[in-house]
DNA sequence: TGGTCAATAACCCGGTCGGGGGATTTCAAG
DNA sequence: CTTGAAATCCCCCGACCGGGTTATTGACCA
């Protein structure tokens, strides 16, 4: 069983090299080459391949939108972008739309053959400049829950009053809720500004939800 | 400037490898090899490598712990985890700790040095199973955010208001921000509260953010 | 026993907000 | 060309908020 690659690029060089590379390695099998993506979802319904190269930067129908439209349609083609430079917006969507690995396009062709050969033993290859971006937002991602959670000082009232406040509820209503005078809520307001550094309801609500204080 | 390498691994004959590798080759240094991460803190001061190299099996104080207290301590020294087979629970942890790449074991000598070079120029090097790993859970994490994202029908400038009002401006303050009068601003506020259903600038505030409207 | 602190409460006052009107301009879609 | 939505501006008014100050109670601690 060899495996089945397609190619789109804008550039025929790109294409033809590809093209003869991989009619010449044992293992691999050609599925077909392509200008532009817009019609990559019938293209790659009539090939039939096992991975795609898909060129990040193409005229008409961006590589990005390409990837998205192909991984809702056949998840099980995977996908390896290719660009010329780091370009890490970029990077991060296609990876978030489905693209399975990244290559910069002047990698030598051993190395070409060898990022299809891993991604489709299910691997991820791609740049390490690149796996270092996705490390780190996934750190700061994982690390995101149980955040800083700086401590204020809030008593266990002011916390109350901080959640009801949230909650868009007038001195009075919370009065009304906690059994204690408006003017009382009045007071416990104004020290949890002064504990939070902030000057009004909406601040104090916003920090409080931002920091995780309240839910 | 050569890159300053320690080693932690409870094998002497790794640690023996790593030494007379890392000493016969230019631009390498070796900085010490210790059999286990009892006192990594003091051993990677008084040593103070580029790289560690630490071995995720270990006899006493895991690698999994090293790693958190060292990059705790030194953030600035890039670590590479080695174990001998993929395990992911322990891969992800060492990750989120701090680790900057992740080897087998089995890694030839050369792929060991190109690893420490690129750990070192800010890369992370990994195996393409562990890339896939993390490029999985990353992108499942970067879905999950965009939770129901409810439509309110908000304009664009209802947008701005909205920003801002979480920052716990005035109307006065806003109109001077968007160079428009409090009373234009006021309108838009009104019309916001319509949309969102709230009726305050605090429930406004809470709901856009518990909701991912705004940031 | 005196001091500190959280919780409660009250008063004042100027400024802001929320809700109700109405009005104009602009621009794109029908 | 008409219709409509968005954005802009204006007025009014009562209610609410923010900031200042002061005071009492009960716990806890030294």
């Amino acid at each position: 069983m060899s495996i089945k690659v397609c190619v789109f690029d804008d550039h025929r060089r790109v294409r033809d090299a590809m093209s003869a590379l991989l009619k010449g390695t044992p293992g691999f099998e050609w599925g077909g080459g392509f200008p532009n993506a817009e019609n990559v979802v019938k293209d790659v319904e009539k090939a039939d391949p096992d991975v795609v190269l898909m060129d990040i930067e193409m005229p008409g129908l961006s590589g990005i939108d390409a990837v998205k439209m192909l991984h809702a349609k056949f998840p099980d083609v995977r996908i390896i972008m290719q660009t010329s430079f780091d370009e890490d917006r970029k990077i991060f969507y296609s990876i978030c739309y489905g693209a399975n690995g990244y290559l910069l396009k002047n990698t030598p062709p051993h190395q070409v053959l060898e990022a299809i050969k891993e991604v489709y033993e299910g691997g991820a290859p791609m740049t390490p400049s690149i796996a270092r971006r996705v490390v780190e937002l996934f750190r700061s991602a994982a690390m995101e829950k149980p955040m800083a959670e700086k401590d204020y000082q809030l008593s266990d009232r002011e916390f109350e009053v901080l959640q009801l406040l949230a909650k868009g509820k007038s001195y009075k209503l919370i009065g009304e809720a906690l059994f204690i005078s408006a003017e009382t809520v009045h007071s416990h307001v104004k020290k949890i500004y002064d504990k939070l550094q902030v000057a009004s309801k909406t601040e104090a609500v916003a920090k409080a939800l931002q920091e995780n204080l309240i839910s």
